[in-house]
DNA sequence: ATATTTTTTTAGATTTGTCTAAATTTATTT
DNA sequence: AAATAAATTTAGACAAATCTAAAAAAATAT
């Protein structure tokens, strides 16, 4: 079956807010897409008919299985491209966001599955985020934000939330990115600010408001 | 300036038609694109309104120099892509078209350039047209089908104008591919058949209706 | 040069996705 | 538990791209 971009786009967002706050509004969902409550509506009844949605006007919704299955196969396609981009094309991580929103769109299956090939089957996207595989599974190596990862245990970076070019560059100034190994050293319940060791560098220290959004695997 | 793929998709079918005929009707362009004459008709008035199209109406229409520029970069989209799923994704040249007629619509013009220096600017696609550079100069190579090279003047086969699966299965069997080496030995003016011969192979004969269709640069 | 056929255009509808403004339902206050 | 506020849905409209059926213009044939 194939779907427009536009409802594409609502499945990937239903999905992606499902995650992250466990449901999903009318409103959120509005605001996530940027349009309107009311378009929001529209699209959540023709999802419904399509059976891609479990909806209850008023009561709130959530996808289908269905709607999820749509939903991971996208944002697959949006991960690879965006492999794709960053190491074939040597574009930098921050710049593939909208060329990959396009991509994620083309429709072949044997196109994602060869590029996948092609690309040797990575297993995240350059920003850390984990990439489905053919069928649609996704490894859940757990993510857990600088401010939660206990004291002096080895832990490696692997997603950045906050993907604006300003955090980008505190980032590359204190020699953090994906994949970097670090331990926190000391937290200062003061600012709530945190001392991080890098092997073979100073200690250095950054923000509560850094650490949340730098994310590790322990 | 950004147009809907159905704009851009006219474009293309204009800018083909109007190479081919020299001029373009507005059946021609129905039956090109799969469309209802009315339907054509409704959509120049759209491409004349943005300047893309010089149109009087029951007087005939062709691509604005805009128009035209808008047409070549499509192109270039689209047989740059076409490179890339043979060469780097390794599809077979016949089963690209459909995937590179979604991917010619991605817009970015960054991605394009890099894609064209990642692929080492190949100078033409997988069937032999040739590419457009970034600033949408097309080098024209003048190719000539078998059936007006002159005899015994080594020629490379450069295009194969039918691309029916029945054609290249036969073409196939007689070895003879896009870069092909090969010289046309003697023509048979009783039916107008051809006599082939290329190097290291026993001399091939191929009928005039195949000959039609295949295109070499002498 | 008139009649007939073909091509092209118009008029009016339809579908998809969006919008604004108003109405309705649910949630929150007091 | 009313009153108020917030969230959601409906009603009705619009733009883009398409369609069918009918009208108009151009081309062709007699």
């Amino acid at each position: 079956m194939k779907y427009s971009s536009s409802k594409e786009n609502y499945l990937k967002a239903i999905f992606h807010l499902q995650e992250e706050d466990g449901v999903v509004t009318t409103n959120a969902l509005a605001n996530e897409l940027q349009t309107r409550a009311a378009s929001v509506t529209d699209m959540l009844k023709k999802l419904k008919t399509q059976k891609l949605l479990l909806y209850e006007k008023y009561k709130g919704f959530k996808l289908s299985h269905e709607g999820k299955k749509v939903a991971v196969q996208i944002i697959r396609k949006h991960r690879l491209w965006e492999y794709f981009l960053v190491e074939k094309l040597r574009f930098g991580w921050e710049e593939v966001h909208e060329m990959a929103e396009e991509l994620e769109h083309i429709s072949s299956k044997k196109l994602v599955d060869r590029l996948d090939e092609f690309l040797g089957f990575p297993k995240t996207d350059p920003h850390g985020d984990p990439i489905p595989d053919s069928l649609g599974k996704i490894s859940m190596k757990q993510q857990v934000s600088l401010l939660d990862v206990p004291l002096n245990i080895s832990a490696e970076v692997s997603n950045i939330s906050d993907q604006s070019s300003e955090m980008l560059d505190l980032l590359k100034h204190k020699s953090i990115a994906i994949g970097t190994k670090l331990e926190v050293r000391k937290r200062f319940a003061f600012d709530n600010s945190i001392e991080l060791k890098i092997k073979n560098q100073p200690a250095i220290t950054i923000s509560e408001n850094v650490a949340k959004n730098v994310f590790v695997i322990v």
